[in-house]
DNA sequence: CTGTTAGCGCATTCAT
DNA sequence: ATGAATGCGCTAACAG
């Protein structure tokens, strides 16, 4: 690997020459510009990022930490983050946990100790101890799908979003309405859909059963057997339209209902949250909320970068839009 | 930030000390050893990667550059790569393309400039320039996806698989068989699936009709303008079963088929490749081809490490399994 | 317009 | 068992 100092000596000029004419910087005569040029082509050098990051002090690598790369809502946010933070020459570091809130608080430190230049937290469960890790953070920091006091973070505004959609349902005429949540752990997902939900219940003088509240975990079938739990309660009753706080939820509780010979959205509506690609595809396709995760993306980096170049520095937040998609399953 | 200095002064030890004991090499006596970790502790010091770097000329860091994030197929390689890389104490440095050929070039270049400890690239269309470009690399290499001569890879046996799909079709009783396919740009997708479907035809001696073999983009509503300029053909025939060579293709395709009052499996049969999380929850569920994108992942990233210690330099060729997944589309 | 000097934070001989 | 000295590759004063 040739370095500044190999050029230098071929292009017989001295290394801030090089570094000269490499970042474009000061004077530098026309004749020692094309030497330095030339000498470059013919060894192929590139600088060494590691070391010019040593004396600059910025890396242009922005940390991002997630919980899982592979579901569409957070590949879809990866993909507006690192596109916008392309068009300024940054790069991302990935920091995937996996769902393990032990890493997290790792990787702040890994990303810490690997100097980037700003941290991208995309969030699900915010445990106290990352909270307080987060908070003795110095560099930029942002955090996308949750709420996190004294922390900037775009969030998405589960309540309303959620309540929207209850309205919705109720407006379509309905009065038994089923709920499938997630663990109130989930301060968004879990937490702030259900408080809306059972808000928007009680604003229209609705009925509340605790066996149509039922709780899942995230996946499809976990949303099946929610539906089966509700249908199985003794008292035989049941709702005339369920509410799904994401789609996948909402998937699984059609199939229940479609093996049960149950027509939707005859004999009962549903709905989901999130978008996904699938609820388009599912028959029918879904009614739910969208929300412009890659437009997160892109929104988040941009305050990095504003951030980093040390505007805009206290704590921010925004809420970003959604949507009603109405289709056929209500 | 502190750095080893403010340590070794707080410490009252010399620079070498404070590594020693970071580092857990050579002799240090207990006292010393104490003395140094409080201070570590009270200040909250983190070792600069970037210096050690420096020192070392290993980064820890691993490249990937790929055409899209948000796909199923990539984040769920990317979702490998990362969780095997994350056991050796590796982090991922992300370049998305965004599908720009120019891009993987220029990244391949900045990734060398931040001197990654290996590249691994997710490749789709691989065109001349890059192939050069790949060759000129020193450091660990690795393509994952397609198969590049005189290049480490793991790629997808598209040719047995497309021909795998087609003899099933063919055994389930049809001869009027269609295919939807990709342009053939792309080596796997494209060239190798077209070619396997149409030797399986010949091998069988079917007729191949020239409508019946149509091209499409990858998403979609491209499936379904592709089936669709398929039953408009002026002679009016139309097969009875349709391969497509993506999920979402044949997805496409079913929506056509639904709109125009056919019944699938019983009209007309289909079959897609790649197993999204689509392909099972669509109705009739499709029957298609599953490859293990995840374990290629942590297979590659195997590769690479491997690579980076110095075993199993050599060029490297590995098809990864696949197999047919039976559903109700056909 | 150009070169000299210094130092970023760390690991590594080589002495002691 | 410990420290002084050196240099990784680069940029940034400061002189000339």
């Amino acid at each position: 690997m040739a370095t500044i100092k190999d050029i230098a000596e071929i292009a017989k000029v001295s290394r801030t020459t090089v570094s000269r004419v490499i970042n474009d910087t000061g004077y530098v005569s026309d004749d020692a510009r094309e030497r330095v040029l030339q000498a470059i082509k013919r060894t192929g050098y590139i600088p060494s990022e590691y070391a010019k990051s040593l004396r600059t002090k910025q890396t242009k690598v922005i940390g991002v930490i997630l919980p899982k790369i592979s579901t569409e809502t957070v590949s879809r946010m990866v993909s507006g983050i690192t596109e916008e933070l392309s068009h300024y020459g940054y790069q991302v570091l990935l920091a995937n946990t996996n769902l393990d809130p032990v890493l997290e608080i790792d990787y702040l430190k890994l990303l810490k100790a690997r100097q980037v230049d700003g941290i991208i937290l995309v969030a699900t469960n915010v445990s106290d101890a990352l909270i307080k890790e987060i908070h003795k953070l110095t560099i930029p920091f942002a955090v996308l799908g949750q709420e996190i006091p004294g922390v900037t973070s775009i969030h998405y505004d589960d309540y309303q979003a959620a309540y929207d959609i209850t309205r919705h349902v109720i407006k379509k005429g309905h009065t038994s309405i089923g709920f499938i949540g997630v663990p109130e752990a989930d301060q968004a997902v879990g937490y702030e859909r259900k408080r809306a939900f059972i808000q928007a219940m009680r604003d229209h003088a609705l009925p509340l059963n605790e066996h149509w509240i039922q709780e899942a975990k995230f996946d499809i079938d976990s949303g099946n057997e929610a539906i089966k739990r509700m249908f199985e309660s003794r008292d035989k009753l049941a709702p005339t339209a369920v509410i799904a706080v994401t789609d996948r939820l909402a998937i699984g509780a059609m199939q229940y209902l479609k093996e049960r010979g149950l027509s939707i959205p005859h004999d009962i509506g549903i709905t989901g949250m999130g978008n996904s690609e699938l609820s388009r595809y599912v028959t029918p396709p879904l009614t739910t909320i969208h929300y412009h995760y890659k437009t997160a993306g892109e929104e988040v980096a941009r305050i990095i970068l504003d951030k980093i170049d040390g505007k805009n520095n206290d704590e921010k937040k925004s809420a970003l839009s959604y949507r009603l998609i109405e289709r056929d399953s209500l």
